[in-house]
Formats: C-alpha cells, sequence, structure tokens
DNA sequence: TATGAATGAGCCTTCATTCAT
DNA sequence: TATGAATGAAGGCTCATTCAT
C-alpha cells in the first residue's frame, strides 16, 4: 500500500509513510507525558497512566523512549527548545534599548504564566537535581543566544545614557527570570497564605507590569 | 486509627514519665524525614528509607505521625514555622527604614540559602497544588506578621522621604521572596546552563547584596 | 508466665475492693469485645478498636485475658451460658405439651431474634471450624439440660396422644434451632435477595409463629 | 487503576489470542480464592497465601481483580451463581407436585451437603453484613426464577388437592433453606456440642428425609 | 508495530503484643 | 493496677518493565 507522499510533519523526515506515523504516536506520548511529569513530577506520574491517556499502548512507550527517565528526558528537551525558541524571537533593536527590553520581559513574563507546564518541569528537574538537564542536547548554545540579546539591550542602552555600565547579562536573565518564575512556580503556596490568586489573569497583568517596573529600576542610571 | 491523637506540637507538659523520650523520638523522626522529602519529594522519599535513617522503627513513624502524609505535613509545618519565627525577629525600627529593609532582605536571603531544605519542601508542595499547606496551622497568621512589618518598614521610609507611596507590602514580600527563592529553587537547571554555582558562598554574598540593590531602588523615590 | 491465675469465671464474690473493680473492668472489655466479635468476627475485630471503646486499656486485656483469643473464648463462653441459661428457664409441665413446646419454640426463637450477637458469634466459631467451642467449660452438660427438657415435653405429647412416638429430640432440636437461626444469621442476604426485612419485628412476629406451625405440625399424629 | 476493565466474566469471544490462558489464570485464582475465602472467611484468608497456592503470582491477583475485595465479590458471585443454576435445574412438572417438591428439597439438600463452601461464603457475608451480595449481578432476577419454580408446584399441590392454598413460596424456600443451610453452616459447633457427626453421609441421608417429611407435611392439607 | 498478560521487587500500612514507668 | 511508647512480622497493594502472540 502506498501512501500519499510523507507530509513533513514536525522536524525529522519522514522517509516512508509509517515513519510519519511513528512520529505522530511519539508527539501524542510526549504530549501526554509532558502535561502527566509536569502535574505529578517524574516520581509522581505513572506509566500505566500516561499509556493511558495515550492513544497508543504502554509497549510504545517503551519502545519509542526506552525507560520512565528516558521519556522524562525527552519531555524535559522539548519543553526547553520550546522557551529558549521563544525568546530568540526576541524584539529586534529598531526600538529603543527600554522598550526591547521591556518587550524581553514580558514576553518572558507570559511565556512562564502561559507555560506553567515548563515551570512544572523545571521545578521537578531541580527537585531530581538537575540530573537530566545536562542531557538536553544544545541547551547550552541556545541559552547563549538569550544571555547575547540581553548584552546587546545593554550595550545600547548604556550607549543611549539609559542604562548602568557593568550589569552582567546573566545576572539581568536572572532577575527576570526569578521574577518571572515565582509567579507560577510558588502559585499554591502563595495564593494560600495572602489569600490572593496568582493564577488569575489580573494579578498576572498587574505584576507583569510592576516586574517591568523593578527591572527596568534597576538598570537606569543611578 | 492506631496513632494516638496528635499531641501539641511543642514540649508538652510530660504528664507521662516517658513523654521527654516520646518528643526525643518524634523530633529525631521529623529531622530525617525533613532530610529525606526536601531531597526526594514526597512521591520520591520513602518511609523504609527514612525509617532505617532514624534511630527508631518504620512503625514509629506510624504510631507518632499516622502516614506517609500525615509526617510530610508535620515536617512542613515545621519548615513554616521556622522561616516565619526567623522573620518575626525582624530588625526593630531604631535604624533607618532603609537599613530596617536592607537587614529584612539579607535575614531573608540568607534563611533560604542557608536552608535548602526548607526552599525544596516549598517547591514539592506547589508540585503537590499546595494540598497540605492549607493544612498548616496558624500559617497565615504568622505571615501576617511578615507584612505588617513590612508595612511598618514601608510607612517609616515614606514618612522619611525615602520610599515612594502606594507600595503594597504583599508584593514587597512576593518580590523579596521570588528573588531570595530563585537561587536556591533553581540552582540546578540555572547553574549547568550558565556554567556557574550557585551554591557557592562568593555567588551567594554577592547575589544578596544584588537582590538589596534591586529592591532598594525599586523602593526609593521615583 | 506473668498472666494471673484464671480466675472465677462467673460472678466471683468481691472479697476485697479491688477485686469488685477488677470485675467491674472484665464486665466492661467482655461486654465490648461481645459487640466487635459479633460485629465483624475474630480476625475482622480489632484489639486496639475493643480497647478504645473500652473504659480502661489494652493493657488491661492482656492482663486480664491473655490474648485476642482469651478473649474471644470468654465472650463465646457468656454467650453460650446465657442462651442455654434461658433455656433452661423452660415452661414447666403443668401446660399440655403441645402449649410447652410452642412456648419453647417461642422463646428460642425470641432469644435468637433478640441477640443477633449470639447467633453471629455462633456463625464465626462455625467458621473457625469450632476451634474455640470445645473449651468452652460445661457446654455439653448444659445443653443436656435442653435436650431432656425437650425429650419430656415429646413424652408427655406422646402420652396425651397428640405426638408421634418416635422424635429424637436432639433432631427436634435441630429442626427448631435452624427455622430459628437462619433469620438472624442470613438476614442480610436473604433480605436483599428478596427484597425484604428479616430484621423488621412484623416479619419476626410472622415467622415465629410460622416455625412454631412447622414444628407442631411435624410433631403431631400423621 | 491498574486493572483492566472488568471483562465478561464468562468466556469471552477470545480477541486476544493469550485470552484463552487468561481465563484459565482466573478460573485458577477463582478456584483458590473461593476455598480460601470460604475456609477462612474474607478477613482471615490472606492474598499472599491464596497466591502461593496459584498456578500464578499475587501481581495477577491483582491484575485480574484489583483487590482482595474484587476477588472476594468475584468468588460470591460465582458461587451464587452456581446455586441458582443448579436450582434452574428444576424437576419439571411431569410428576406431582409432592414428587417435585421432594426432588427439590433433595436437590437443595445435596447441594449445600456437597458444597460447604458456598454455605460458609454466604456465612461470611452475612458476617460482613450483606455488604457485597447487592453487588452480584443478575441476583435478584435469577432468585426469582427458584420462586417462581416453587410457586408452580404449590400451585399444581393445589390443584391436586393435596397442599394447603395460601402458602408464601418465598416462605417456603425460606424454610427449606433454614433447614438444609443448618446442617452444614452449623455443623461444627452442633457435633460438638452434641457428639455426633453432622458431616457424615448417614447423618445427611438421614437429616435429608427428615427435612423432606417437614416440609412436605407442612405443606399438606391441614 | 501493537496488544493484553505477566512479573518481581518493593512500597505503605497494620496487627497483636510487650515494655518501661 | 494502669498508661503511653515501642516493636517485629506480616499484610495488602503498586510500580516500572518485559513477554508472547
Amino acid at each position: 500500500m502506498n501512501a500519499p507522499a510523507p507530509k513533513s510533519k514536525s522536524a525529522a523526515p519522514a522517509r516512508n509513510p509509517r515513519a510519519a506515523e511513528a512520529e505522530e504516536t511519539k508527539a501524542n506520548i510526549l504530549a501526554v507525558a509532558r502535561q502527566e511529569f509536569a502535574d505529578k513530577g517524574l516520581m509522581g506520574a505513572r506509566i500505566d497512566e500516561i499509556a493511558e491517556k495515550t492513544d497508543t499502548s504502554k509497549r510504545m512507550i517503551y519502545y519509542h523512549f526506552g525507560s520512565k527517565e528516558g521519556l522524562y528526558q525527552a519531555v524535559l528537551e522539548q519543553a526547553y527548545i520550546a522557551i529558549r525558541d521563544s525568546e530568540a524571537a526576541l524584539p529586534i533593536l529598531d526600538v529603543g534599548a527600554e522598550e526591547a527590553l521591556k518587550a524581553h520581559i514580558r514576553l518572558t513574563f507570559d511565556h512562564h504564566f502561559k507555560n506553567p507546564e515548563f515551570v512544572r518541569l523545571v521545578m521537578n528537574e531541580n527537585i531530581l537535581h538537575g540530573a537530566f538537564i545536562g542531557h538536553v542536547e544544545g541547551i547550552k548554545r541556545r541559552s547563549q543566544n538569550v544571555i547575547q540579546g540581553l548584552q546587546a539591550i545593554l550595550d545600547k542602552g548604556v550607549a543611549e545614557g539609559l542604562f548602568r555600565a557593568g550589569i552582567d547579562p546573566v545576572e539581568l536573565h536572572m532577575t527576570i527570570s526569578a521574577l518571572c518564575f515565582y509567579n507560577v512556580s510558588n502559585r499554591y503556596t502563595f495564593s494560600q497564605i495572602f489569600n490572593c490568586d496568582l493564577g488569575s489573569e489580573e494579578a498576572a497583568a498587574r505584576r507583569k507590569e510592576q516586574v517591568v517596573d523593578i527591572v527596568l529600576t534597576w538598570c537606569r542610571q543611578g
């Protein structure tokens, strides 16, 4: 049976019809697994449950990913690629440094807010003492892109006489990241303790501008 | 149930001659459990392993805490009480608002840095969607103390003409908390991705002053 | 062993004030244990639960009865003594044989109906293959009284020309017992299967007369 | 859940090549479990022990039946189906009502005598307050068959001028059941108390005719 | 490739019982 | 006599993983 020419599904060049189906299967498994791992962590997630929510069977998980940890690794990888790609779409510098930085912060904030799964996967990976992150391919290279982007913004800001000199882009990234991460990562404990709802759109919108303010204030001339 | 009615957590007036020893046993179990839960999370920790590292037996864990979750709850409770008590020792206001705020931030930063277990317990609790934090007795009341302390500092700062008016103490707390939390919570992923060691004393010392700077800058007059 | 010499089982003449309290304690434990064993059987009942419902402590159960099985044995003993004593109050023969037998049947039926605990203890003992009944002191002797009573009734009935000759009193006892026992013992399954309530007073009253009828009909001349 | 959706209990059309073997496994487990539950009751039986006597492993019990209670439920179900099917083979009415009823009583008596496991399972279910019988599928429907059969016999007997009118078939069933049940259910206590052996073939044969006699006498014209 | 059946190790929990005071 | 603390053995159940078809 000759199927129509393989549509380029994802990045993988599907050389034959079966390969296309295989890619679909893998993508389906990954999508379910991402949710489960994000929801319950590596230890809390159950292979049986993941398999059940899948369009395929448990056997396929082992066929494609080898083990629970292999699947987790694949999920983690995919999640990191997504945010780095998102950040790579950094605002170009035909706007001023301030606008560029604001845009970057808002983008970062939104990515966290809209992708709590990513945040929770990172939390879980830190619970695991970062045991898997090192094996994520290209993670360092991709992350350097962000740093370089921030460096460019900082340079321009200094040149424009708006930003202080001497700001380390990695430390700037850490500051932005910390402020964007916390609202999602600590959502449950903070909301319960302080009687609020960090998950609401309003709280997020308000906090986003506050984060922009905090970071910009810090970058500006003394 | 097999377990006795949960007794007063602190040193109960030893009606029973062996009550003191029992408190020791409980404290010993709690100490081990805190480490294990912080290290591996609720799902990852094993009761058998906890028991083995204890001076007593697995049976005693169930006698005193009823279940794995009961033990986890007790650990969480203890951890929150510790940080809130630490914060309660807020510097008194015979210093200026700036110094008071700086001291508070440094205290908070240090508490996180020196108690990664606390940070990891909170992470884990958020992984669990905050399922247990609500049952921690007095958590809201104790937390209000921090907010009131910050409010006092803010008021004084405004009175001194140093701080902006209109800063919400809860939002200030969130900012401080986020910046102090991240360095510990995301230590492993961040360190690996950016080739650094967030766990080192030097990195911490440097970051601590940066956090002080970020927060103070934000609070000062525009 | 440390256990005290088994004291006289029945109401011992309290020679000293402490002995009286001890008897009270034992009686209290027995009352609770009877309920629990009747409710859940030997395997289903829990020593902890029995102790908790008691006015005294778990230690006392072991002090007075030695073990869970010892307590069960004591409960069984007490229950059998009660029904045999009840039967011993057989209607005297200044009434006719028919009336005497009717009275005996009604007494037996009522005792079962009003003491489902007894029935359930006997059921449980049979589940245990009668492992403990043999050790119940005087059980055979006491039971012979019933048989003798029935024999007397049968003899009188034959003499009166009302009953058939040749009826074995043990078999008569078995028949009566079976018909009185079933309504209580199989109450739950029968009621659910046939949409009725064998536990109701009305059902019992109606059935009681039916049982009287069945037995009497069988004893009468052919 | 780990267990698969409960499949049709009877021989399912083997869609899967190994389904037949699976049915064998289940049947093997059920056979062992029936013995154990009948012998020791739900609480007394041990999953480990059941597993050991099986051709398969403990894990398979949970795979196929989900829990100890699930297994017990399946055993109970099977047992009830067996007796109802046996009763369904009620003698047809080309014999007279008396012969039909006699045959039915003898069949019932024999089923109890030859299947003490069934009797003990029912006893145990009543110890459990009938907690599971309600979930046995089709139990009421199947039981109605017996009642209808008895009604037919009664009607014919009345028509033949042999039986009294107005006998409730459910009450007749209760009488028969009580008399057939007791000999097995109370075998151990009765035998020990009255120095006999209700389990012997001779005692059973003698008692069987007695039961026939008791019931028939009761049904006949006054 | 795909499916249901099967597995062994290990997990959380409970039990009857005894000890120390 | 009485109480809370302690215990070892075992009980029910679940997990990630592999097998047979």
